[in-house]
Formats: C-alpha cells, structure tokens, sequence
DNA sequence: TTGTACGCGTTATCAT
DNA sequence: ATGATAACGCGTACAA
C-alpha cells in the first residue's frame, strides 16, 4: 500500500537523505538552508530524496549545531488576556506565514516573573523575542536588544536590535474625550488605569488635554482610580454617585472598565446613554455586542500583533523593520449621544 | 563588582560543572536527573558547583540526547477565544509548578491544521499532547496516544496513554431549560451551537429532556440554528421575532450567542428579563459584567485546564490520572424571571 | 558508586 | 561546488 500522506513512520534524518541522494550531508544542509549554491543536478536529487523519504528536519538538533530554531519568544502578561489575546493570534498568523513557530509565556505583569519568562525562552533558544507591553526596565530591554532582535511594544525604545511599536495612547484619549465634548458634555468623569501603567498616564494626559482645549475646567473629583477591570470600573462609578458630584458622561481607560461602569449605572437605575454617556478605549471584542454596543477608541490588538510579528521578521532577516500602528480611531456606537 | 543575580553572563554547561566539582559528566546528570544513587559528598560538591556557576541546563541539548523535553504541546482552536483562553491560564499553571513548559498551538477548528500543529509540536519533541476539543478523529487521537502520552477534552476516549476529560453538557443543558421552565416558561427558543460539534448536540438533547420531563412540546420553531459566536445568535434572534413564533425565552448554547440574542432584543426594544428571560452557556468572564448579568451554566473553563493538565502530568509520571471535571452548576443572575 | 566513550541530528569550518 | 570532520551539550550503555 502506498501511502500519499508524507508523514514519517520511523524517524529519517539528514544523514539518510545524503545516502539516499549520493550527496554528503553538508550538501543536504546547504540546500536545506540555502547557505550556498549548489548544482541544480544534485539538487533534483536531495529534493527527490527528500519527497520520497518524507525527511522533515529536526530542529532540536538544528539549533544545538549552532542554526536557528525558526521560533520567536512572546511574552505577555497573561494567555487569556481580552485585548492582547487578539494581538497573540495577530503574531501566530505572520510568524506561522514565515515559518517561524510563536513560544507563548505570561509574565502576569510581574517584573520578575517576566524576567524568568525570557530566561525560559532564550533556554529555548528562540531567535528573537517579543515583549508585549512588560514590567522591564528600559534597560533591561536595552540590554536585551544587544543578545537578540527584540520587539516590545507600550514603549519608545530606539537602538539597533530593538525595535519599538507604541499605540498614540494621548491622542486616543483626546478623540474619546473630545467626542463626549463635541456632544455637548461638559461633567465628564475619567476613570482612570493603574497609573503605574504608562498608557494611563498618557490617556489621563488625553483626557485634560481635551479638556483644556475646549475650555473646560479639569475637575479632580471627577478622576476615578481604577485597574483596568471590570470590578474597578464598576466601583468606581458607585464612589462617583455616591460623591453627589455631578456628570453626564464617562470615559474610561479601558473597555473593561466601562463595562463595569455600565453595570454599576444599571444598577442605579441610570440609563446609557439616556442618562449618561460612556465611552470606552480599545474595542474589544466585545464592545460592539455590549449592550448599548459601546462607543470606544479602536486599538487595533490584531494589528499590534501583525506589526511586532512583521518587525522581528525584519530583524530576523536583517533588514530595517518599518512597521507602523494604526493611528487610534473612533468608533461611534450606541453609547454615546447629545448631553 | 560582585552580582548576585545569577544569571549565566558566558554559558556554562554541565562538564564545567563537573570539572569544577571534580566529578566526572555522568555524575553530574545523574544528579540532575535522579537516575541513579550517588553519593551524597558529591552531590553536596556538585550542588555547589552549580549554584556558583550558575548552571543552567540545555534543554535543547538535554532532548537531543534522548532525555525529556520538559514541555508539553498544547493545541486549542484560537489562541484568543475568550472560552479556551482561560483554559489555557489553567493549563500554564499548573504546568508550570511542575516544571514543564506549554507549547501553544492553534487548529482554527480545521482538521488539516490541527494534524500540522501536531506535527510541529512533536518535531519539537513535545513529552506530552493536550488537545482542547479538536477536530481529529477518534482514530488518529486514538493513534497519537500511542505514541506519547496524551489528553483530550470534549471526547469520551479511552485507552492507556490517552486521557480524555469530558464535561457534561447534556446535564447543564438540562439544568439550564429547567431553570425556565421551573419560572414558568412554557415557550422556550434554543439557539443551537454548530451541529458539527459534538457539544452542540448534547445540548440540544439535554434542552429537549427538559422540555420533556416537564411535558412541554418540543417545537422545531423554537429551535435557531447558532455557530457559538455573537453575530449568529443575534440572527438567530431576529429570525424568531420575524417568524412571528411566540417565545418568552431563550436558552443560547454558549455565552457568546446569549450575548448576540440580548443584542437583538435589545433593538428590538424586548427587554431582559422584563419581556423574555435569557440563559446562556460557559459562564465567561464577561457574562458576570453584562447587562444585565447573564445567567449561565458555569462550565470552569480554568478547571479544564488545570484537570487537563495535571492529568497529563500523570501520564508523564506513569501514574493513573484521576482528574474529574466538575458538573455544571447553574448561575443565576439577572436575565432570567418569572414568565 | 563512578567514569569513559559514544551517539543524538544538524551546522560550521576547513579542506579540496 | 563539494566532502570530511569537528563541534553543539547532554544522556546512557558499558566498563571498572
């Protein structure tokens, strides 16, 4: 019986290629990896060799010879994370494309947990390393970029070996932020990330600006605290209410945490956008099914991942990487209207 | 300058460690391996030697030479379903107390894909196989666990190097009508999952032993066909109110549909749970944030993982896994009432 | 209990 | 352009 599928029953390495193909090993290598030319004759024949034997070549023994691995390292913060899992399979699409196999590990926002996370991978021997959005130090990240081609991104690193992808978080914040204005909203309360997250920072920094631009006094007692979940949206919405300090409208740092302020809102009693406006920031998967389907901030996470993916490729092949985020949009949904 | 941070600044390998230690190579990978008894002068010496080098293991290495790889190959469908995500949180913890590293890979619900995965995964000399609800055949898992040890889920296999953990779908389903029923709906719609799925039908079934245990007629009016994502059970939804078939509530298949379905009537301007109740499937994290608050069936998506996992580690260890998932439980919350 | 020698499958170096 | 040979770092027979 002969089989179509070319699967390897028992294990056939390089070696038996050579043989099969009267070449040396070194020449099946070279043809393999395109290292340097070889005759187009022997090559038919290793080719030949190859179909007929089924070879698939062992990268485990590939690496320990001092080739690459033909995998990257991804570390982010948590496998099952809303936003950045879409960035995951952004990077799984360009780097599968290329050949290359994605090695997927969290370091739950934990410095040092990241840290074991890149130990792990280069143990692995990965030929590059993504860092999406982590607790390093810059320059650790520096540091880093000198021993491989790395690609982080929520940062404005620039060295050779390193290459940076940030999203325009500011002006994010002040399209959301100035949306809200444009409808006449003049209470608007922000709920804020964890400000040890840079991002926050930078979309609080949105928010005042927007503010100040269109005259509108920033009023501290209308900035929530909150971690980029939903619990904290929600909580900060009911500290809001209880305050009595008036608003019409939210904008939250994060689509989770606007869900959360939506729920706490319902809960109330108040009605969005009937009562009070809310706008989110990222577009989650699930924005545009909320209900109302939130009006949010569009942060490409599928993007994201293309773009680092795409950045390491050029890296990897030694060129200058060009890839570039999206500039943050707007996108109107149903949870926003006139105050 | 003296760093205790111990972080191999040059590569040293495991016959460094023996030089250093005065002990022979073998020794020193019996210790690190426990293969066999040495004494316990060298192994103090040794121990030693490694913490001052600050050894490392080649893991690369270490597979090369016939030992373990001390990762196992991890295949799920889509590395961002907000489902399996959580999952593959369970699986990367308790992997990782134990030492062992997830390999991730996506099958995108495609047989073709999930039998490339699989090949990669093992070329990558994988220990072990988990196989989150694939499309493969029982045969060709049949024939994997065979050759390493694996575990499945969403499959009732069984056989010695295969291990399948299975959650009872039909019962929460039953649960899920009966708790609608018990309210007193009587015209109950079932947005179905993807017929293909072998869930999707426990599901139907266990929606219809309800109907009948109650002496409710099974309508096939009532009955939507869904593909477990939110647009199709937003559909499925507008279809219903368009056929002008009289229901009072809905039951979804997954979460995702329920979230669709609430859009719809939402639009429609039906409010949940005033004018229809609605319970849903999966308990994801979002379903406790929505609005309203969904009901669902909590179906521990972490616990899958984590069951997966260590039961994998098992079969690793030539132990029988006993690792059970747990039953549905239904939750209530805010979409479903009286009819 | 411990050490020696070899092999794992590939790539890199050095010849030719 | 091609081939022989030596690594890569570790596990494991086999011998002692």
């Amino acid at each position: 019986m002969k089989s179509s599928k070319t699967r390897p029953a028992t294990k056939v390495t390089l070696g038996m290629v050579a043989e099969h193909s009267g070449v040396s090993p070194s020449t099946v290598s070279r043809i393999l990896n395109g290292t340097a030319v070889v005759s187009q004759e022997k090559k038919d024949a290793v080719d030949r060799a190859i179909a007929e034997l089924g070879f698939v070549p062992n990268p485990i023994a590939r690496v320990l010879a001092g080739g690459r691995s033909l995998s990257v390292g991804v570390v982010t913060q948590a496998i099952d994370s809303p936003y950045y899992g879409v960035a995951l399979r952004g990077i799984e699409e360009v780097l599968d494309a290329a050949g290359y196999v994605p090695l997927f590990a969290s370091g739950h926002w934990n410095a040092k947990e990241e840290q074991r996370c890149i130990d792990t991978l280069r143990a692995r021997r990965v030929d590059g390393l993504i860092v999406l959005t982590g607790r390093l130090s810059d320059e650790a990240l520096r540091k880093l970029g000198k021993e491989l081609p790395v690609v982080v991104t929520g940062r404005n690193l620039k060295a050779s070996g390193l290459y940076s992808l940030n999203f325009n978080d500011f002006e994010g914040a002040r399209l959301a932020t100035h949306h809200l204005l444009s409808q006449g909203h003049r209470k608007i309360a922000f709920i804020s990330g964890d400000p040890v997250h840079p991002d926050a920072q930078e979309r609080l920094r949105g928010y005042r600006a927007a503010l100040e631009a269109a005259g509108v006094k920033y009023k501290p007692a209308l900035v929530l605290p909150g971690m980029f979940h939903e619990e904290s949206g929600l909580m900060a919405v009911e500290r809001l209410i209880d305050s009595r300090e008036p608003f019409t409208a939210i904008f939250a740092a994060n689509d989770q945490m606007a869900f959360g302020a939506s729920l706490a809102l319902y809960r109330r009693g108040l009605r969005v956008p009937d009562d009070v406006s809310i706008v989110g920031f990222d577009d989650l998967a699930g924005a545009a099914h909320s209900i109302p389907p939130l009006t949010t901030i569009h942060q490409a996470g599928l993007e994201l991942g293309r773009c680092a993916a795409q950045a390491l490729l050029d890296l990897l092949a030694d060129r200058k990487p060009t890839a570039q985020l999206p500039e943050p949009r707007l996108i109107i949904r149903s949870s926003t209207r006139g105050a």
